[in-house]
DNA sequence: AAGTCCCTAGTTGTCTGACAACCTGGTAGC
DNA sequence: GCTACCAGGTTGTCAGACAACTAGGGACTT
């Protein structure tokens, strides 16, 4: 699991945990780079090229001549600019996560899942639907579809509770990112009835392509979350000048 | 506009928008890192500094002993981690925004509001109240609060259907990020009653808190958008080695 | 003919040292 | 009391070097 990335990977890493576990408060300067590279025997480049990424992840500011500190950034609870599955959401808010249903099958792809997976109309794909729960409370249902050369429907079978990155992952589909498009709705008969709740209920619905470095979709999936169960924040850079301007 | 930041941030930018105009298209190899630096007249150094801050926003991945790709990013239509205002989004539809009621008072901080922009409870805030229209179809209700010394009724005003950033960034409050949470909801009276639409009418709230560099909130804002107008996209970073796992 | 191994050129990752640009606080002078 | 200057510390950039790694071609073996 510890795998070495890459050294500055590494020191940003361990500065990120120092910022967020108090150690260095929002408003403090960090010690210099010279200091940092000393105390780590590494390279000022390193450690330089470490503070960059904290720079553009919004966790430090720098201030030429002066210092670098660490800016006034809230902690955020479901970061909607970070991927996690659904069990890490529930998790987050302190309840245990569950699964009361689940559905695991080979359906036809339909044109539009077609078009994103890059595979033919009608052709196969595996299907995984499950209804999620906190402490026991039906909160979101979830589908799944991939390739099935990707992740058979008795690998997802096996997942359980689990993370289906974590299946990709095993399978040498490491996910490097996704994009989520965010909708709000009303439960329709089947939602509702699966998720135990009034038809029309408020719902929050997350569709998402989760591709992996190279480009390679692997991923499409739907949530449809409960309005009253979660809330969702993202940190919003700009307009100021960073990291550009508009178009 | 055209200030020098520094010149990673220059490198960046104009790799950024060598990217975005399609020059360099997704899984394209950069030139090589002294190339690049060969061509620009700059060093080695910076050059690698700019493209560590691509490789953070998700632009580009680098391949050790082979080279530096162009990810496969889709142009998001609405990306949350950007900041822009209502008009801007209007905008980006194609359709042309308005304001079709506008009202600017001021008003008594309310416990919450006190809390958020640190100040005592009950002081004076400025609220700023508007109709946002696309083709003259009501879309969005949004309210804006700022503290008085910070932007007067008077020059909120004067705004029309101009950007509360741009008249913060007049009095040199310069917007370096925001927290946004996003909620759904049914419109209550007032709220269907200003936007034309029926009570209990789905809407996308995103309440907001923008604050400077230092750390400085300075805007709190509620938009009401009507569900069907517009749809969010936002990437989500990882799972995979970037930039963290949780906790 | 097919497969394996090795070598080499090219690329990114890291290190070292140096100097420029800039900020900050203190001090000397007015 | 105020201003101007100075010195130390910090980030920004440059230059050169070597290590670690990848990818491709060519020689060799089977």
């Amino acid at each position: 699991m510890s795998r070495t990335q890459s050294l500055r990977h590494e020191l940003a890493h361990e500065l990120r945990s120092r910022i967020r576990s108090g150690e260095l408060a929002p408003g403090d300067k960090l010690p210099s780079e010279p200091e940092l590279a000393h105390n780590r025997a590494v390279s000022r480049s390193s450690v330089r090229a470490a503070i960059t990424l904290l720079e553009e992840e919004g966790f430090v500011a720098r201030r030429h001549g002066s210092g670098t500190y660490v800016t006034h950034r809230p902690a955020l609870l479901n970061d909607l600019s970070r991927n996690f599955g659904v069990s890490a959401l529930i998790a987050s808010t302190g309840l245990t996560p569950g699964t009361a249903e689940e559905t695991c099958e080979v359906v036809q792809a339909s044109p539009a899942l077609a078009a994103v997976l890059d595979i033919p109309v009608g052709s196969p794909v595996t299907s995984f639907r499950r209804v999620r729960t906190a402490d026991g409370r039906r909160v979101v249902l979830a589908t799944d579809w991939c390739r099935p050369d990707h992740l058979t429907p008795e690998e997802l079978h096996e997942i359980g509770d689990g993370s289906v990155y974590a299946a990709l992952t095993a399978r040498g589909l490491v996910v490097h990112h996704g994009v989520a498009t965010l909708t709000p709705g009303n439960a329709d008969a089947e939602t509702a009835l699966r998720l135990g709740v009034a038809r029309g209920s408020l719902l929050l619905t997350i569709d998402q392509i989760d591709t992996t470095a190279e480009g390679v979709p692997v991923l499409v999936s739907r949530e449809h979350h409960l309005a009253d169960a979660f809330s969702f924040t993202v940190v919003r850079h700009g307009p100021g000048p960073s990291p550009d301007s508009p178009s």
